[in-house]
DNA sequence: GTAGGGTTAG
C-alpha cells in the first residue's frame, strides 16, 4: 500500500503534461479588483460582462459586492446580483445564500429574503437566525418562534445570536421562562447579548426583580446590559432605581452614552425632577443629533413644567421626527397655550411629517381644554379624510371631554351610546368631571354609578356620588354610599405635593406636618389663608364628604398637601423664579382657588403640575382659565 | 453571512 502511494505521483507525472494552471479570465481579476476596491458601479458593470460570457467569479468576491449593495443601499442592483449567482439554474453556495438573505433584511424586504431561505438546500445556524431575528424586528413574533422549532427539528442547534434575538418574540412569560430553559440547556447564558435580552423581556413582563437577579449574576456588566436595567427601571415607573443604578454604573467606570441618558431623562420625567434634567441636559449637548435623545430631553421639559426651555430644544433640533412635534404639541396643550399648539399643529401640516394617532390626541386635548367645540370637530371629524388614521378610544375619550367640558352634557351622552365600542371607565370619569363643573347632579349620579361598576374602589366617585346626594337631601342614599365605602375600604391615595429646592426634595403629604420646618409652614398658611380670605377666597368644600361639620371640612381642605407646598414655596421663593410645585393626585378645586389668590397677594408665580396638566397662576388667574 | 439597550398618549 504504502508502495503504490509513492508511486502515484509518478503515474501522475507521465499522465498529465508538465504545463503552469491556465491564468483567470482577465476580466474575474478585474472583477476581483473593483468589489475588493468598492467601486461599486464599475463592479456592477462588470459582472454584466461577466453575465455575457457566462463566467463565474469567486465567492468572495460577490460576497464583497452584495455588502457594497447594501452599503450604497442599492435596491436594484443587490438584485441584479442576486439573478447573476442563479443564472444558469446554480445554486448559490451556502454562504452566498446566507448574504443574499441579510441584504433583503437590510433593504426591508423580508419576502425577498424568505423566498432566498425557502430555496436554500441546506441551511444553517446563520441562516436561521438571519431569518428569525429578521421576524422579530417587524414583531411577527409567532413566525419567529415556529421557526426556532423548525429549526430544532432540523438538528440544528440555535446559538447565542438566535436566542438574543429570539427572547423579544415571547408572548407570555411561560414561553420567556421556557425559551430561558433553552438558554441554560445550550450554556449560553452568561453571553452579554443573551442576558440584556433576558433583563429586558422579564422586565417587560413585569418581573424587575428577576431582570434585577440575572444582571446582580453578571460578574462584568457592559455598557448595554447596564442600559437595559436602567431603561428597564425607567420605563417601569421606578425612576429612583433608574437614577440609582445610574450613579452605580458611573462609579462602574462607564460613560453614559445615548440610551443612558435617555433613560436618566425618562426617569427624570417620571419623577419631575427639573433641576436633575438640566444637570442630564449638559451631557445631552455632545449627541444634539441624536433624535431619540432629544425627544425625550423635549419631553423632559415639557412634563416638568419648564415650557420655555422645551420650546427651544424643539426649535434647535436639527431633525423632527413625528414624537419631537406630537410632544411639543401635547406640551403646549398641557401648559394651557391651546392656541399655540394648534398654530403649531397647523405649520406641522405644512413643515412636518404625517401626523400619526397620538398627534391628534394632542390637538384634541388643546381644543377640549379651551373649550373650542367647532374646531375640536372638525379635526376629530378629518383624522379618517386627511390622514386615514381610525380614530380609537382616547379620541373618543377627548371627543366626550370636549363636549362635556362645553356644557353640551346632552351630546356627550348621545357621543357615548353612538360609539363603535363599550364606554370604559376613562369615557364615565370624563363625563362624570363634566357633570360637576356643570352641576348635574342626576346625571353625574349615573356616570358615577359606570364608574363605581367598573371600579368599585374607585374613591372620588364614592365622595362625589355622597355629596350629590347630600345636597339633594337624599340622606338614605348618601348613608349607602359612605357605607359602601366603608364596607370595602376604599382607601384614598394619598394626596402628594413636591418641591425641588437645590437638590433636595420636599414632600408634602396631606394633613402631615412633619416636616422639619412644619411650624414655620402652619405659619405662613395662616398668613396666606388671612390674604387671600381678604381678596375673596372662600373654602369650597364641596372637595371633601359632607358628613361631617363645616368647621371639619375646612380643617380637611386647609391641609391638603398642595397648600402646604404653597406654603413652603411661598418662604422660600426669591420671588424671581416661579414656585414649581407637583402633585400626584389631581389638584382639587379649592386649591385650585387659592393658588390664583396666593399668586396675586404674594406677587409670584405658581406652577402646579398635576396628574393631568400644568396649571400656572399668575395675578390671580390660572393659565387654564379655570376649565381643567 | 446572524444578536442586546433609549423617545410621544394611555
Amino acid at each position: 500500500m504504502r508502495a503504490f502511494a509513492r508511486r502515484v505521483p509518478q503515474l501522475l507525472h507521465l499522465a498529465v503534461p508538465p504545463s503552469s494552471p491556465s491564468p483567470p479570465h482577465p476580466l474575474l481579476t478585474t472583477f476581483a479588483g473593483l468589489c475588493q476596491r468598492g467601486a461599486f458601479s464599475d463592479a456592477i458593470a462588470a459582472m454584466a460582462s461577466l453575465d455575457a460570457l457566462g463566467l463565474s467569479a469567486d465567492s468572495i468576491s460577490y460576497s464583497n459586492l452584495i455588502k457594497l449593495c447594501v452599503r450604497h443601499r442599492a435596491v436594484e442592483q443587490g438584485r441584479l446580483v442576486h439573478l447573476h449567482l442563479t443564472s444558469g439554474c446554480r445554486a448559490p453556495e451556502l454562504f452566498l445564500c446566507n448574504s443574499l438573505m441579510g441584504m433583503y433584511v437590510r433593504f426591508g424586504l423580508i419576502d425577498e429574503a424568505r423566498q432566498v431561505f425557502d430555496a436554500m438546500p441546506v441551511r444553517n445556524v446563520v441562516s436561521w437566525t438571519t431569518m428569525i431575528s429578521a421576524l422579530t424586528n417587524l414583531k411577527l413574533d409567532e413566525e419567529a418562534l415556529r421557526l426556532l422549532n423548525s429549526m430544532q427539528r432540523e438538528g440544528i442547534a440555535p446559538n447565542m445570536y438566535t436566542f438574543s434575538s429570539v427572547l423579544r418574540a415571547c408572548p407570555t412569560s411561560a414561553s420567556l421562562r421556557s425559551i430561558h430553559g433553552c438558554i441554560l440547556k445550550h450554556g449560553l447564558e452568561s453571553d452579554a447579548f443573551v442576558r440584556s435580552s433576558l433583563i429586558d423581556v422579564y422586565s417587560k413582563f413585569g418581573d424587575l426583580d428577576y431582570g434585577y437577579r440575572i444582571f446582580n449574576e453578571t460578574a462584568t456588566p457592559d455598557l448595554v446590559v447596564w442600559n437595559s436595567l436602567i431603561g428597564c427601571f425607567a420605563q417601569g415607573g421606578d425612576g429612583y432605581m433608574a437614577i440609582n443604578l445610574f450613579t452605580q454604573m458611573k462609579k462602574a467606570g462607564f460613560f453614559a452614552d445615548q440610551s443612558t441618558l435617555t433613560s436618566v431623562l425618562r426617569a427624570c420625567t417620571g419623577m419631575v425632577l427639573l433641576e436633575m434634567g438640566r444637570q442630564v441636559h449638559v451631557h445631552v449637548l455632545k449627541y444634539n443629533r441624536d433624535l431619540i435623545l432629544s425627544n425625550a430631553l423635549l419631553d423632559m421639559y415639557c412634563k416638568c413644567g419648564d415650557l420655555e426651555e422645551a420650546h427651544e430644544v424643539f426649535c434647535r433640533m436639527p431633525e423632527k421626527d413625528v414624537i419631537s412635534w406630537s410632544t411639543m404639541i401635547s406640551g403646549l396643550a398641557q401648559h394651557g397655550r391651546s392656541s399655540d399648539a394648534l398654530t403649531l399643529f397647523e405649520s406641522m401640516k405644512v413643515f412636518g411629517p404625517k401626523p400619526n394617532h397620538i398627534t391628534i390626541l394632542g390637538v384634541l386635548f388643546a381644543c377640549s381644554h379651551a373649550g373650542l367645540l367647532e374646531d375640536g370637530w372638525l379635526y376629530f371629524r378629518s383624522m379618517r379624510q386627511l390622514w386615514d388614521i381610525e380614530p380609537g378610544r382616547e379620541h373618543y375619550g377627548c371627543m366626550v371631554d370636549l363636549l362635556g367640558r362645553a356644557g353640551k352634557l346632552d351630546e356627550a351622552v348621545k357621543f357615548i351610546a353612538d360609539m363603535n365600542f363599550e364606554p370604559d371607565i376613562v369615557i364615565w370619569r370624563t363625563l362624570l368631571g363634566a357633570c360637576r363643573v356643570h352641576k348635574n347632579a342626576n346625571l353625574a349620579a349615573y356616570a358615577a354609578n359606570q364608574v363605581l361598576r367598573l371600579e368599585p374602589e374607585d374613591e372620588g366617585s364614592h365622595i362625589l356620588l355622597s355629596n350629590i346626594y347630600a345636597d339633594s337631601h337624599q340622606w338614605t342614599e348618601a348613608e349607602q354610599v359612605r357605607m359602601s365605602m366603608r364596607d370595602r375600604r376604599v382607601k384614598k391615595e394619598p394626596g402628594r405635593s413636591w418641591i425641588e429646592l437645590g437638590k433636595i426634595i420636599h414632600v408634602f403629604v396631606a394633613g402631615d406636618m412633619s416636616h422639619p420646618q412644619a411650624d414655620g409652614i402652619a405659619k405662613e398658611l395662616s398668613k396666606l389663608l388671612r390674604r387671600t380670605t381678604t381678596l375673596g377666597y372662600i373654602p369650597d368644600t364641596d372637595f371633601v364628604l359632607h358628613d361631617v361639620g363645616e368647621e371639619q371640612k375646612e380643617e380637611s381642605l386647609r391641609y391638603h398637601s398642595e397648600k402646604l407646598a404653597i406654603a413652603f414655596g411661598v418662604m422660600n421663593s426669591s420671588g424671581v423664579k416661579p414656585i414649581r410645585i407637583m402633585k400626584n393626585l389631581r389638584i382639587c378645586g379649592d386649591c385650585h382657588a387659592f393658588a390664583k389668590l396666593v399668586a396675586k397677594s404674594e406677587r409670584v408665580t405658581i406652577i402646579i403640575r398635576d396628574h393631568v396638566r400644568f396649571h400656572h397662576f399668575k395675578d390671580g388667574v390660572c393659565s387654564c382659565g379655570d376649565y381643567w
